[in-house]
RNA sequence: GUCCCCUUCGUCUAGUGGUUAGGACACCGGGUUUUCAUCUCGGCAACAGGGGUUCGAAUCCCCUAGGGGACGCCA
């Protein structure tokens, strides 16, 4: 049997890190075992749902790579099916009509909390036998049973059923919800393994027991263990979750990004760092820890510079523009900029701040002790023995320098921190070979008469 | 409140009855050095607590505590 998998987020808001990596051990698992990865809108509520979060949510696993192998399904789509299935589950006595009031459940569902108990509907119409009349919901005849499963992540789950209620399968105006229309779904979709967030167990409970009296087979379930926020909560706009895309325009790599995430609760060895191939060998659930973990900015950023500095810079100006730098790449040794300044960078947009630098000629500061009267003088010495004339390579520059510095018997920061002010007006740059040669000597000679002016 | 899940350095984790409890991020210090960074070397730092089982427990069992989740005519 091939293994087919499915990622499905209800499109009431943007991908984030917790669905992410959702999708990410999904589709890792799907194709670990040479099977399909699937991905579903839940779609089904109709006054959250939007269009503009399935467009954004595909987006998003698009850019990190994550494709469906076949067109998305619309749960919204198969209403009338779930319908009759529901239906079909009323005529076979697995399901019955329930006329209790709005006010009804709530009051009941009052007394329930305050007597201490859990609040969930009683079952007061299960032996009423009564017909749909225009405004009764039906509700799902939970067995008198436990419920156990095997989870290929947290092991054997046994559950009584009375912890949970009769739930409701159709609405009273005759749309079915969301664990009616997820167990159906899957079952349709022929999904054998169904991975979500742990935060799903009592719904794989009931959906177990939907699948069961609608006779299908059952898949196999993993729960991931949760992703919390640093401040150890639940993940929330407020910290730190933002929406996949907003990685991108903040100068993420997809690839770091989702070397990130799959670290969240996974580990091989003591390897860090793993290419896509290598994770679609390795990867298996079992391997999954059982314990929620926190996300880490810094361990993103310390990721994302690996990868910063393992990508070709000619790719990393493509990205760069993508994310709207407006680099012109036909810049004086643009390619050997970007070399030198992802060396150090967090993230594409701190390379796009640094490269300020060589774009702009610097302000300089009278005042600065970095443009005394006797740094002046040593930068005016440069700037008359200095060769500009020679055409270089980065080597070169440096070796000239050194022997500048060594000939005129200084000790390079006398040199070096009046230069790099002079050529950037930065105290932190890179290292001033670099410069000399990234510049150019006509644009080097220009900054420095600039500084001495 | 009830039920479920979880608990190794600050963080991500390795570890499946016998290890000086390992690695990574962060942090601190040394070195290279031309500033920041990179690179490199080193340091700090953990088995939530209590009971068992066992010759021996981070590993198995129980209890407690703590954290998270679920409890909708939302998904």
């Amino acid at each position: 049997m091939t293994e087919r998998t499915r990622f499905a987020p209800s499109p009431t808001g943007h991908l984030h890190i917790g669905g992410a990596r959702t999708a990410l051990f999904s589709w890792l698992f799907a194709k670990s075992k040479g099977g399909q990865f699937l991905l579903r809108f839940e779609d089904t509520d109709t006054e959250r749902s939007k269009d503009e979060f399935k467009d954004s949510i595909l987006k998003s696993l698009e850019w990190l790579n994550l494709n469906p192998d076949e067109e998305p399904v619309h749960q919204s789509r198969n209403l009338e099916r779930h319908k009759f299935l529901a239906l079909s589950l009323f005529e076979k006595g697995a399901a019955y009509y329930c006329d209790c009031s709005i006010e009804e459940l709530e009051e009941l569902r009052a007394t329930q909390i305050k007597n201490k108990q859990k609040p969930m509907y009683d079952g007061r119409s299960r032996e009423k036998n009564l017909e749909y009349e225009g405004k009764n919901v039906l509700r799902y005849k939970m067995p008198k049973a436990s419920t156990s499963f095997e989870d290929l992540i947290l092991g054997d789950i046994t559950v009584d059923n009375r912890e949970l209620d009769d739930f409701i399968i159709l609405r009273a105006d005759g749309t079915p919800t969301y664990n009616f229309c997820a167990a159906v779904d899957d079952l349709d979709m022929k999904i054998s393994t169904v991975i979500r967030g742990d935060d799903h167990l009592t719904n794989t409970i009931k959906q177990l027991n939907i699948i069961k009296s609608l006779e299908g087979n059952l898949p196999n379930y993993a729960h991931l263990p949760m992703v919390l926020s640093e401040s150890g909560k639940r993940l929330s706009k407020r910290d730190g979750a933002l929406d996949i895309m907003d990685y991108k325009s903040e100068g993420y790599l997809s690839g770091a990004l989702l070397n990130y995430i799959v670290r969240l609760g996974w580990a091989k060895d003591e390897v860090e760092k793993f290419t896509m191939n290598e994770l679609i060998d390795f990867f298996d659930l079992s391997d999954v820890n059982s314990s929620p973990s926190k996300f880490s900015l810094q361990l993103l950023d310390w990721y994302n510079n690996e990868y910063l500095k393992e990508m070709d810079s000619s790719t990393l100006l493509k990205l760069l523009n993508e994310i709207g730098s407006n680099i012109n790449e036909n810049f004086k040794n643009i390619l050997g900029i970007i070399d030198v300044l992802k060396v150090g960078a967090k993230s594409l947009k701190e390379i796009e701040e640094s490269f300020d630098m060589f774009l702009k000629s610097p302000s300089i500061d009278k005042s600065d002790s970095l443009a005394s009267e006797e740094n002046k003088k040593i930068i005016k010495d440069f700037f008359d023995n200095f060769d500009f004339s020679k055409d270089e390579n980065l080597e070169s520059t440096s070796q000239r320098l050194k022997d500048y510095i060594n000939y005129n018997d200084l000790k390079f920061p006398q040199l070096g921190k009046p230069l790099r002010y002079a050529l950037t007006g930065r105290t932190n740059a890179p290292g001033l070979g670099e410069l000399l040669y990234l510049l150019g000597n006509e644009e080097s000679r220009k900054r420095i008469k600039n500084y001495l002016e």
